[in-house]
DNA sequence: TACTGATTCGAACGAACGTTCGAATCAGTG
DNA sequence: CACTGATTCGAACGTTCGTTCGAATCAGTA
């Protein structure tokens, strides 16, 4: 999350020390938006929308950030950059390679039910953002689809397996990130669950795939 | 596609002659908002887009249509409705369970492909109806889900397996209408290429799930 | 030709939009 | 206390929104 004030601020105090009283406020406004932005859409929530929900007036918003796509921004660099995060620290010392796409599938799903607002605002209001803004998300995008493709990349080749990666790689996401449309936490499992179930029927559907003739 | 005008309109002669002037009309600007609330987002795509798009003067809409949001029911409507019905006319007269759910996903896959647009706003605008419209289509929406969910009871059944059937269709439909986020023409396979990957995927992937005992 | 209903439009309505500005208030230090 | 920068706000800016209205034009029949 950023730290400095729609027009310019100054360089307050040493970092690092806590997060200052700016970035806690911040992180309260955003929260409360990306409820906003999850229930009405990005362009169908408005500015007085937020400024009831977080509690602030319309102008004090301001003080926090530029515009309302800037802010849409902040939630979402913030939700892709944690997740990917949370992976790269999960994947690393696991060397199975059918072992670490469950634990990517496991890292994805439980953290979108963990945070499912800010999660269908990432997968629903990926087209919102304007060049400047857009480029830097696909950025992070482009990294974390790059991550799952190489998982299934050491599966292809560890246990010789012949499917288009992309097509695969583009229908898991597709399965997990669906789930916003569908999801309630009252009737439907829970993330390990879920994740047990769609990585049973992903895994066992490329596994069983044509062997390559040098496997 | 209806066939009344905003205010009221009188039954002018007899159907089924002919598309009227009227309702071939309607279709052409349907067809044009189809594009623009694909581009900008329901929300985001103006009366004024709309008018540009189609070449007719703002008021002049309202004469085929009593409101924006009615306008997005009508593509939605008429979208799910030729879908469902050509999944029905297909489905006629074959009995293999897997082959049923081949032609589930083909049929999803080819008209997602030829009406990607008209796809992609039925799959991203699917929350901005409001409580009639949106109830109405609420109804197609749960008999092809359930059309869906009884083939894969089918193939339960014929088999002999376990697994959670709402899962399982859910991640499906997951799989397949997220292609409107990624899907390129210029590189990406055709609909029956694409069938055969993701049915493959899905089918093998619960198809080796465990037995239940009495299968 | 005159007549009629179907179709189209320019102009405007009030409401809501994102954003800005200057003044007020707050918190912390001298 | 007085002073300073951080924070908040009411009020308004100009623009765009979805929709309406009455008049104009069109197409088809008598």
């Amino acid at each position: 999350m950023a730290s400095a004030p729609a027009t310019r601020r100054p360089v307050s105090r040493a970092r690092a020390v806590a997060t200052s009283r700016f970035d806690r406020r911040l992180a309260e406004i955003v929260s409360h938006a990306t409820e906003v932005f999850c229930e009405k859409g990005y362009e169908g929530a408005s500015m007085r929308d937020l400024s009831r929900a977080s509690g602030m007036s319309l102008a004090g918003l301001y003080y926090y950030f530029e515009s309302k796509e800037r802010l849409l921004f902040l939630i979402q660099k913030h939700t892709f950059t944690t997740i990917v995060q949370r992976l790269k620290s999960r994947l690393a010392g696991v060397d199975n390679p059918e072992e670490r796409i469950r634990i990517f599938i496991l890292n994805h799903l439980e953290y979108f039910l963990a945070h499912p607002a800010a999660m269908k605002v990432l997968s629903h209001e990926a087209e919102a953002l304007n060049n400047g803004f857009a480029s830097e998300l696909a950025a992070i995008k482009r990294e974390y689809y790059r991550i799952c493709l190489g998982l299934l990349d050491e599966l292809k080749d560890a246990v010789g397996l012949q499917f288009s990666t992309r097509i695969a790689v583009l229908s898991l996401f597709g399965m997990m990130n669906w789930i916003y449309t569908w999801h309630n936490p009252r009737m439907d499992a829970d993330a390990e669950h879920l994740a047990r179930e769609m990585g049973d029927i992903f895994l066992r559907g490329v596994l069983s795939s044509k062997r390559s003739r040098r496997g």
